[in-house]
RNA sequence: GGCCCCUUCGUCUAGCGGUUAGGACGUCGGCCUCUCACGCCGGUAACACGAGUUCGAUUCUCGUAGGGGUCACCA
């Protein structure tokens, strides 16, 4: 079996959205688990919407989630020559020609025929001219484009075997002669794709279902240019929760990978809830590493059908798909603390709370508060977000934990900078001694310990949940927590 | 409209003629408990419809309906 070469080839004209970033990954596994070559190829050709900012943050975005390639990127606009090559050979061996059908003729004939309800085909007028009459138009000086000239005596229908769908069939007749070059010169997408593929070598092509319609046209562009047929996997759509395929133009950032960068994803967690987006296995396995989703994956086993991504727009808790967030949740809690501490890291430098013994002498009581606090946060930026009190001073007070937890008590106005004179006065301070120094204090008031503790944990931390309160007050540490419970009391009983 | 593809819980899906139709996420209830979360236990919830084939259809065939894609001198 000859060499498994896949590709990525996506046009720069926004960011790298799920829908792309799937595509990428589902070719990456493929090219991973076959020891072949991911190719990637920055379609350019649309010079009008292509950016530079945009190639930029498709790079960047692969490079985050991790997939990356073994050749490239090679820029389409870079073989223009071959396009044209192409086209002129095409042109040469008879299996294409000139038209000199203007826009607006042809325009007319689409509306007319699609006013009458009719399918609308280009009708060939310029296929049979002769070469004197080409010869004779050319001297007028009149523009042309190139059309394939499409064979509709022969076998009758076009078809290949998909890994996805299985054999897909088209009929001769309901091809058109498509233009592969346009009048100002410029080889279309159906050429330059096919002769961009075949340059390249690739062994397989997956894409999106939207390129199903495109498939069969460019068969007969590798077959008129002797070249092998790649093999075609077709992968099913995400769709939005109203069905309609989801876009930059209508979704946002929503759709933007960069976003999940940015609202703290870890990059394997969306990978890992892109790969299940369409894609399964008999045993129903959800989490994987990157070895095991290599090893798991194939083209098979893809869906057929399309998915729907599944987000609900203004909703807080679920700012993406449940299931995204999820696995994330999964990964954030279970993942390794050495691959998880310096991820934290670049979280808490970028909101300041960074400080550089954190990786030196108090590397230990990081990595252990990491780790206690880690378990009912959502994504990376809860650290410096919720977490923000574990790492500084200028925490926010949650309205709910205060009316909840303190003002609800007026005497732990008292009671608070008390217990912190009572954790002073600890002779080893940890948090079996701070639980025995809190629930004893409870006891003696004659008070639900709950009281207490609650009332701890909302002026300790601002919050009105957290991990257990006497790990929290260990990790807090002895000199702050006691600073706090005596200065950060009384003032929340004070209207604003 | 033409052509093509698709159709199992709200969502992602398992299933490849005989299952109490399974799992995950969500949701609801419970346990745990200093709160919340984690974890654990349990509940809710699906084969689009109609014919056929068959002893028997979620599964095979054909229709119908619905959804999607595509019909450019975009990629």
């Amino acid at each position: 079996m000859s060499e498994v070469r896949v590709r990525f080839p996506p046009s720069p004209t926004g960011y790298l959205h799920i829908g792309g970033a799937r595509t990428a990954l589902y070719n990456w596994l493929y090219a991973r688990k076959h020891n072949g070559k991911l190719i990637l190829r920055i379609e350019d050709t649309d010079a009008e919407r292509s950016t530079q900012e945009s190639i930029d943050g498709i790079l960047k975005g692969l490079k985050w989630l991790g997939l990356n390639w073994d050749e490239g990127p090679y820029f389409q606009t870079a073989f223009t020559h071959e396009h044209k090559a192409a086209a002129q050979r095409l042109l040469d061996e008879g299996l294409a020609y000139k038209c000199f059908c203007t826009k607006e003729e042809l325009e007319h004939k689409r509306e007319a025929a699609l006013s009458a309800k009719r399918d609308y085909k280009y009708d060939g007028s310029c296929r049979n001219l002769t070469a004197e009459e080409t010869a004779a138009r050319e001297a007028r000086g009149l523009p042309c484009v190139i059309r394939f000239k499409v064979d509709r005596q022969a076998p009758g229908t076009v078809s290949f075997n998909d890994h996805v769908l299985g054999v897909i069939s088209r009929t001769y007749n309901d091809i058109e002669d498509f233009v592969i070059v346009r009048s100002n010169g410029k080889p279309l997408y159906l050429l330059c794709n096919v002769v961009d593929d075949i340059r390249d070598r690739i062994s397989h092509v997956i894409r999106g279902q939207d390129h199903l319609g495109n498939t069969a046209r460019q068969i007969l562009i590798y077959r008129a240019l002797g070249a092998r047929v790649p093999e075609f996997a077709h992968m099913p759509l995400t769709l939005d929760l109203k069905k309609a395929k989801i876009s930059k133009r209508s979704h946002g950032e929503i759709v933007a990978v960069q976003f999940y960068q940015q609202r703290g994803f870890l990059p394997w967690a969306l990978c890992n809830f892109l790969a299940l987006l369409g894609w399964s296995t008999t045993d129903n396995q959800e989490i994987f590493s990157r070895e095991e989703l290599i090893k798991a994956f194939s083209l098979e086993r893809i869906n057929k059908a399309n998915s729907i991504f599944n987000y609900q727009k203004d909703n807080p808790k679920f700012f993406t798909d449940p299931k995204a967030i999820s696995i994330n949740e999964h990964y954030l809690r279970t993942m390794p603390m050495a691959e998880l501490a310096p991820l934290v890291k670049e979280r808490l430098q970028a909101a300041g709370l960074w400080q550089d013994d954190y990786d030196g002498s108090r590397r230990e009581w990081f990595i252990n508060t990491v780790d206690l606090i880690r378990s009912r946060f959502h994504t990376l930026n809860d650290f410096a977000e919720m977490g923000r009190a574990y790492f500084a001073e200028d925490y926010e007070f949650e309205a709910r934990a205060v009316r909840k937890n303190v003002l609800k008590h007026e005497e732990l106005k008292t009671w608070l900078p008390a217990l912190a004179d009572s954790l002073e006065a600890l002779p080893e301070y940890n948090h079996e001694t701070i639980e025995a120094a809190m629930r004893g204090m409870a006891e003696d008031l004659g008070i639900k310990p709950g009281i207490l503790i609650n009332g701890a944990r909302a002026v300790t931390t601002g919050r009105l949940a957290g991990p257990s309160m006497f790990e929290v007050a260990e990790a807090i540490g002895r000199e702050r927590m006691v600073n706090r419970l005596r200065h950060k009391t009384a003032p929340l009983y004070e209207p604003d």
